[in-house]
RNA sequence: UGGGGCGUGGCCAAGCGGUUAAGGCAACGGGUUUUGAUCCCGUCAUCGGAGGUUCGAUCCCUCCCGCCCCAGCCA
């Protein structure tokens, strides 16, 4: 962290100034995700906003949920959302809260307008409605049915209510400017018929509000004071105070919006991602490549980590593409501090210890500056594995080069005895299968006696106590850094290469039982987790991997 | 094109008329190190362009250029 402060956002000066003008006494913000996918990073951020508010401000965030559309919504996602939001460790508020526990509230709302000449029953069919809608130049034309009588309206909506109207052919319009410049004020329709059940109010309805007529009656009910969205949302403000304005609302609300956050080698759009589960590009919502919040947590992101680099983001109205590498500078950071050291050799190299017979165990810490996470034992063997790549036959590579075993040369084991390499047995094949090699008594935890220069650190594991395991290694899902840019189908960048499953990997006894939510740091390697998926096995996924300064 | 919004180093971004133009990421040098990790030092901009107002402008005005959003009975 720093030790310089953080600027203020402008949503933070307006909470301030309300405050200090007494416009407002506490405040209520509202983080309002459609349940029609699952949450990604983006909505992280728009969380850290809404929820960050609150708590700053002794205020409280509802997690609502904005089921105005049956067609696309489905408890599947109600759950996935609510576990999220738990797991990042937000306080849901007064939540979680639906828009469809106002549908009754809304309805009134919709005949009071009526009632007042604001709004009418329209029977445009959809390209019709399109055609009087006009254009961005041009202005709209008014509705042939715009002057329909408010108790035929009344009528009419109570028709479509009862599901006696058929779908598309009438729609509930507020009547404000069909000339207006912005598009969203040229009658917007505020009901349309759905003669579908709804996952939480079932068959009541066969009329669902819009989202412009629900969502800023929403917060006036839950007496939100700044609703706080992203910047596609300004060009609705006018109506959302227009409602607010034109109706006897308990409270008036004000919206705010602020720059969504973009990650360049990823998409973060609902309907792409859904895209990718539904063609099965990727294995789930929660695939580890994904950028959903449950894809980066069955990955091994934790949640401080996903929190801290949201909290790095400017709330601002600038909306630009955040470098993918400032997340993981975050994931890094995090897991660098919390994760328990352990190692792990994902392609196997067995040594042989010519002068050691017996076997012994190291007390190990499990961090090299975290005293609290504690120690764990490591045994120690005649024979043990190193990794392929941290062996070469290659006596004339330069000791800054390469600082690993090489034939006739020393390297150290981590936290155990120095070695020196003595002789390669290949297979028929030519393939190494085995190194001999000679330890230097007494040097676990003790320099090297002199004349003796370890080229490097090498880690390793017991053939007699390690633990077959498989490992998924990830990539960028996608080989662009904008896949969606301009007219570019983003699935033509999906990276093959985005998963690589690795089996025969062997890792130290401790972990044999490694636990779901854990994170741990395979020394030399990066960060890993257990992979939920799959609990029948051991397997891991790697998070990240550590970084990589030396330059060849 | 009508309306709305935005343009500060490779990326994110402070700055609110007078600052040596913060900070983070990345990059590049160097030090420490039983993880080529971590950690620690150091290097890295004149603010989209052109005018104008002002003693003085990244901050104010004008025009221009560029980018984003809105023409779903999606949110």
């Amino acid at each position: 962290m720093t030790d310089v402060e953080k600027p203020i956002n402008f949503i933070q000066q307006v909470i301030n100034a309300d405050l200090a003008a007494g416009r407002v006494k506490k405040v209520i913000t509202r983080f309002p995700p459609e349940p029609n996918g699952y949450l990604h990073i983006g909505h992280a951020k728009s969380m850290c906003v809404n929820f960050g508010l609150a708590e700053q401000y002794g205020g409280v965030c509802n997690l609502r949920f904005d089921d105005t559309n049956p067609e696309k919504e489905d408890d599947e996602f109600v759950q996935a959302i609510i576990k999220d939001v738990e797991w990042l460790g937000f306080d849901l508020g007064n939540g979680p809260c639906y828009a469809s526990n106002y549908f009754e509230q809304l309805y009134i709302w919709a005949k009071h307008l009526i009632t007042e000449g604001k709004a009418y029953i329209c029977e445009l069919n959809a390209e019709q409605m399109r055609e009087y809608r006009g254009t961005l130049t041009e202005a709209g034309k008014d509705s042939p049915f715009r002057e329909r009588a408010a108790a035929e309206s009344l009528s009419l909506i109570e028709d479509m209510r009862l599901g006696l109207i058929s779908e598309g052919a009438m729609t509930l319009r507020a009547k404000i400017d069909m000339a207006s410049p912005n598009i969203n004020m040229r009658d917007p329709v505020l009901y349309r018929i759905k003669k579908m059940a709804h996952q939480r109010t079932g068959g009541k309805w066969n009329i669902y509000p819009s989202y412009d007529f629900a969502h800023g009656q929403e917060d006036a009910i839950e007496g939100v004071t700044h609703s706080v969205c992203t910047l596609e949302f300004a060009a609705n403000r006018p109506l959302y105070d227009w409602f607010t304005a034109n109706l006897p609302v308990p409270s008036v609300p004000r919206q705010y919006e602020f720059g969504r956050l973009n990650l360049n080698y990823t998409v973060t759009s609902k309907r792409k991602l859904k895209q990718l589960v539904d063609q099965s590009y990727v294995e789930g919502w929660d695939d580890p490549r994904m950028p959903t919040i449950s894809g980066l947590r069955r990955r091994g992101v934790s949640a401080a980590a996903i929190r801290n680099f949201c909290d790095s983001l400017a709330v601002a109205k600038t909306d630009g593409t955040v470098d993918m590498a400032q997340l993981e500078h975050f994931i890094r950071d995090d897991l660098n501090r919390n994760a328990g050291r352990a190692m792990c050799v994902l392609r196997p190299l067995l040594i042989t210890i010519s002068n050691y017979e017996g076997q012994e165990q190291f007390d190990v810490s499990c961090h090299p500056n975290r005293e609290d996470l504690g120690q764990r034992s490591l045994d120690f063997s005649r024979q043990i594995y190193i990794d392929r790549s941290d062996f070469s036959e290659d006596t004339s590579l330069a000791r800054k080069k390469f600082k690993r075993l090489v034939i006739g040369d020393y390297v150290r084991l981590r936290s155990a005895y120095i070695i020196r390499a003595d002789q390669v047995i290949k297979n028929e094949a030519g393939k190494i299968i085995e190194v001999i090699a000679t330890l230097v008594p007494g040097t676990v935890g003790q320099d090297a006696p002199d004349g003796i220069r370890a080229r490097g650190v090498v880690h390793w594991v017991s053939n007699e106590t390690s633990v077959d395991c498989h490992v998924n290694v990830y990539d960028r899902l996608f080989v662009e850094a904008a896949p969606d840019e301009g007219d570019k189908n983003f699935l033509d960048y999906l990276n093959p290469e985005s998963l690589v499953k690795m089996s025969g990997c062997k890792v130290e006894a401790s972990l044999a039982e490694a636990i779901v939510g854990e994170h741990y740091q395979f020394e030399r390697e990066g960060y890993f987790t257990r992979d939920s998926g799959d609990l029948d096995n051991l397997v891991f996924n790697c998070t990240i991997g550590l970084r990589d300064n030396w330059k060849v």
